[in-house]
DNA sequence: TCTGGGGTCCTAGGACCC
DNA sequence: TCTGGGGTCCTAGGACCC
């Protein structure tokens, strides 16, 4: 007996332009853009134009002349994605939020208090077009993987149901690029070796695709074209890795440009970090030159850290490894830190000794638990009167950013 | 004319240990 | 002297996703 189609997967569509269409009725059915240097969003009337999310302002108003740039209500992002995913969980508890504007649920141990996976996908969406007056995409199929493509293909504004009995009629007709995981250069390495469909992978041969691929991403790909995904909804998922980068334009691979774009970076990096009581063990940072080229370098220390001066000065001195490996690049474009193999402390107290440890290992630089007390006394502050109340001395606050923090913070993962 | 910022996972080589 | 296997961890790079 085979598996019901029990998975849902609900997508909100073009969620940030579709909340400013809601918020302001003059906006309606017209093209419109959330940002403004750079896209974060666009409307379906501006992505018949060809507008879409990472595309440079200016581009942007080229394609559509008529394109109305708004600036953006992130808090009521954060509100109504909310609300919409709380909606699922009305359903079942089993609920995987992927992102502020989707998720998966599994209504296989509801569907006697609310009826067929289809009816309860209906209902979500009525509820969702009702109570918060957004439109939002559901697929519905037995795997995750064909629930995702399913809501794809009834975007906008739809519902896909797909039947055990005929999936893989249903799937192997798609194009390649719908299966998870396959992005434009393993498309490209596929079509090149004639392969356009699902059906076409999914009759490769195994050594043929491992060749092209390799073994791993193969083995993958074979098992999700015959719709074999073992992957379950998973409710609570731990974040393995935190970080932050800027965008610089083009800037001289000098330290009055790199130190306080790190500081700030690691900032941002280590309260988080400090304010889930998750310190890290391996920091990188990631350094793109004028040519878009980047280049990383990480180091990974016996004892995690959260202090933010540690994590700056670490940063710094990779970034340092990495200009003297490229003396002949002069002009920076981004700069990145990220800090992974994050551990669980309870009690943020543990990290004292940590920090002494570091000291010891490290001799020269000031003690570990008077930069412990000062991170402290920071978060405080901040937890009281905002973020902008105070700074460290080094740090450029005034920095100008393309994209606004309100907006990178819808990006984060809770850690 | 150069896609911003937050993440995940995989690969391959080398160091090191048994 | 040359040969071998297996496991873990670290590092650098790359593809991909939202």
């Amino acid at each position: 007996m085979e598996t019901a189609a029990t998975i849902l997967h609900a997508d909100l569509d073009a969620f940030y332009a579709s909340v400013e269409q809601l918020l302001d009725p003059s906006l309606r059915g017209r093209p419109i853009a959330v940002g403004g240097g750079v896209v974060l969003a666009a409307s379906y009337e501006a992505k018949a134009f060809g507008v879409h999310s990472g595309m440079p302002g200016r581009r942007a108003r080229q394609l559509c002349p008529q394109l109305i740039f708004v600036g953006g209500h992130f808090k009521d992002y954060q509100r109504l994605g909310d609300a919409a995913i709380a909606v699922l969980g009305d359903f079942t508890p089993l609920v995987e939020r992927i992102s502020i504007d989707e998720a998966f649920a599994d209504v296989a141990g509801c569907t006697h208090l609310f009826g067929s996976p289809a009816e309860i996908a209906n209902s979500i969406r009525r509820r969702i077009k009702e109570e918060l007056g957004l439109p939002i995409s559901i697929g519905v199929a037995r795997t995750k993987h064909l629930a995702k493509i399913a809501s794809q293909v009834a975007k906008p504004d739809g519902l896909a149901v797909v039947d055990p009995a005929t999936e893989l009629e249903f799937l192997h007709d798609l194009p390649v690029e719908l299966v998870w995981g396959i992005g434009p250069v393993t498309r490209a390495r596929l079509v090149a070796n004639g392969v356009h469909t699902v059906g076409q992978l999914a009759r490769m041969r195994r050594q043929s695709l491992a060749r092209l691929l390799g073994r791993a991403a193969g083995e993958k790909l074979m098992a999700l074209a015959w719709n074999r995904d073992p992957r379950e909804i998973q409710m609570h998922r731990r974040v393995q890795s935190a970080g932050a980068q800027s965008a610089l334009g083009r800037q001289p691979a000098a330290q009055r440009v790199y130190r306080p774009t790190l500081r700030h970076l690691a900032d941002r990096i280590a309260t988080r970090l400090r304010a889930k009581s998750r310190p890290g063990r391996t920091v990188t940072v990631r350094v793109r030159f004028a040519d878009l080229r980047s280049v990383t370098r990480s180091v990974t220390l016996d004892a995690p850290i959260s202090a933010t001066s540690i994590l700056a000065e670490i940063a710094e001195q990779l970034v340092c490894t990495v200009l003297a490996d490229f003396p002949d690049e002069t002009t920076i474009s981004l700069l990145a830190i990220s800090v992974s193999h994050l551990e669980e402390h309870a009690d943020l107290q543990l990290e004292f000794p940590l920090g002494l440890e570091d000291e010891r290992r490290r001799p020269g630089t000031k003690l570990g638990l008077a930069r412990w007390q000062a991170d402290r006394a920071v978060d405080n502050i901040r937890e009281r009167f905002g973020w902008q109340a105070i700074g460290y001395g080094s740090v450029a606050l005034e920095l100008s950013h393309s994209v606004p923090d309100d907006f990178r913070k819808l990006a984060e993962k809770n850690l």
